[in-house]
DNA sequence: TCAATTGCTGAATCGCTTA
DNA sequence: ATAAGCGATTCAGCAATTG
């Protein structure tokens, strides 16, 4: 009796609520090999140090939740390879996973799922269209995000919806670099003070390509750091049920008035996000690293004066330094320049604008 | 004597040259903290079945069983964990060094360096302009890789050229997704079959980012995993000094030659753009003691509230008494703020920032 | 004596979205 | 149209001082 009632109620698994807890409290009272997808946006581990501002003396609103706080790499990974454990459990064979992360904590997070027995499809990288710049100039801009793709175990069929996600590019099969802008605008969920409800509150966009590539119309998809709800949203709009697990209330709050609002096949969520492609920039340093010119080499301009190129993709000409524009303006004593038209180089005997090397690589983009 | 003669030799780095051998023997034969920069493309975890050796030489047989799969992971870290302590040796306290992979194994590298000290920086993604699309369509085009770049340790003052990677980036702070072709056409080095010479050649444009952005000119460049020699091609190129470590005599072959045809570009081509902060640093007071500014003098901000210069340099304004940055961070209600750019002083009826006599005292140096 | 901390100086931002 | 806001950030360097 007791174990029918136990086996009955393991069957019943509670989709389309927001359950409360300790994720992997709840994720190992639920039913095991029952759920189609997994996608977990873990905490990130960002050990911040201080304060940050901008230039213009502006305060960078960081993530310095207590929920994003471990002690040391050994805390983290414990909490890794313990959620990854329940989450595994959870999944039918045939099921996968998406875990997304930075720099900071995607590494373990990889090298612990493929610890579990995890096998790993791909690597995915969201480059974001606007990404916040480094100020201090001391690092590259950090402009992306890095997501990972994994069956439950090597060999198993795991959904892949090739035909629909190579409509979604236009045609083109899908590549593991999607670009796609932050969540802003009437996307990004406020509180009562119209601050952002959730620090880290991740773009629709991003799901819809996820939960349309690797899930089938009624499969389930739990989501076990659930937040403002984002992927209980967008697999609601596409016809899949979800199950979310939030330990913060307050973010349980939000993401349930946001489900209540969400229809299924909504219009706007079968929208997706095309970028405006103008024809892609392409720095002139670009030439000098890809060997088409040499650092040293001279290039000239209609009147015959030249300029040499520098390694940093930097002319030097007429006593300036500065880029093939400034130098070109320079020189013409103009307020500026297009150094594309302006500047050629010498092959075979011949004069060439340097715009054509620039169309070359274009062609190749 | 037989200290000096250790002294001695482990003194004499073999610069310039391709050194034949296991790579972390070699390493650890050669004197610690000596060089300035590490460039790794390990071998993947994959393509080690069959050839993959423990720390102690004994062979991993190639398994198929999942707790072999295991063992597999286990091996590959403590090779991974061998060479990285063997490289992090090598490295100056201010050196810093780079890894390229894949999802096989970059997370797993990723973990690895976290564990042995070093700091990371960035991850940094090269976005291939050309990629093999997946045949199959299976999965995504696997259309990038990882490369991970960190410092010896957290606080260390590694090198990062900002100004020159703007510069190559036509004045934009360059981002952590670079797009760049993958290494083909004359490039791509041949055997005498005409056969590519090595599996995983590096564009030697990817390669010239890295040296550029994160070392200067007579820097000691090593590579442990060496192949067909990009890296110490484009060292070469770019006037660093560069060490290979390669046990394939077929790769040193090809990466001799190759060495042998390359030939330094001129020394004004390897200067790049600095940032300001390496100018020398001018107290404002100099201003007064030259007589760029009166004491008594007015000096006026953007909004029109005006401070009064001192004879010892300092400022008065708003009941304030302070330096140029501190009266002008209290006026915003600033943490901070530069003083050279906010401050202006009249001349002939025109409002110009002090910074303009900061320059001239500069140009006089 | 030296490592750790404090405190001062002053250098530093890109593109997209919303108002 | 133009201005303002803002995004998962391991984002300074050095001298003087302290323990």
């Amino acid at each position: 009796m007791t174990t029918m009632t136990r086996a009955k109620s393991a069957a019943a698994l509670p989709i389309n609520q927001i359950l409360d807890g300790d994720c992997i409290q709840v994720m190992n009272s639920l039913p095991e090999a029952s759920v189609d997808l997994i996608f977990a946006d873990p905490p990130y581990n960002l050990q911040l140090k201080g304060e940050l501002h901008r230039p213009d003396n502006s305060r960078v609103d960081a993530v310095d939740d207590h929920w994003d706080q471990f002690s040391n790499f050994a805390a983290y990974d414990a909490f890794t390879q313990d959620w990854l454990r329940a989450a595994r459990r959870l999944l039918k064979p045939d099921g996968a996973i998406w875990v997304i992360g930075s720099y900071h904590n995607i590494f373990r997070v990889g090298a612990a799922l493929q610890d579990a027995g995890f096998w790993i499809l791909n690597d995915v990288i969201w480059r974001k269209a606007n990404p916040m710049p480094n100020f201090r100039g001391k690092r590259f801009t950090n402009a992306h995000e890095t997501m990972i793709w994994a069956s439950k175990s090597e060999g198993a069929k795991y959904t892949f919806n090739y035909e629909a996600l190579k409509s979604l590019n236009e045609g083109i099969q899908m590549r593991s670099d999607w670009v796609l802008p932050i969540c802003n605008g009437g996307e990004r969920l406020k509180d009562a003070n119209g601050d952002k409800a959730h620090p880290t509150q991740k773009p629709q966009s991003l799901l819809h390509r996820v939960i349309v590539g690797s899930t089938n119309p009624g499969d389930v998809v739990l989501d076990p750091f659930f937040g403002t709800g984002t992927t209980g949203a967008v697999a609601k709009m596409l016809g899949r049920d979800w199950i979310g697990i939030e330990r913060e209330a307050a973010y349980r709050e939000v993401a349930l008035k946001r489900l209540g609002d969400v229809r299924a096949f909504d219009k706007g969520a079968l929208e997706v996000s095309t970028s405006k492609r103008a024809e892609p920039r392409v720095p002139f340093g670009q030439l000098v690293e890809r060997g088409m010119l040499r650092p040293g080499e001279m290039l000239i301009n209609g009147r015959g004066q030249m300029a040499k190129v520098r390694a940093d993709g930097t002319l030097v000409g007429d006593g300036v330094t500065g880029s093939i524009h400034q130098v070109g303006a320079k020189l013409e004593g103009a307020p500026s320049c297009n150094g594309w038209t302006y500047w050629h180089f010498r092959r075979d005997g011949k004069t060439v604008p340097i715009d054509v090397l620039r169309q070359q690589i274009r062609s190749e983009m």
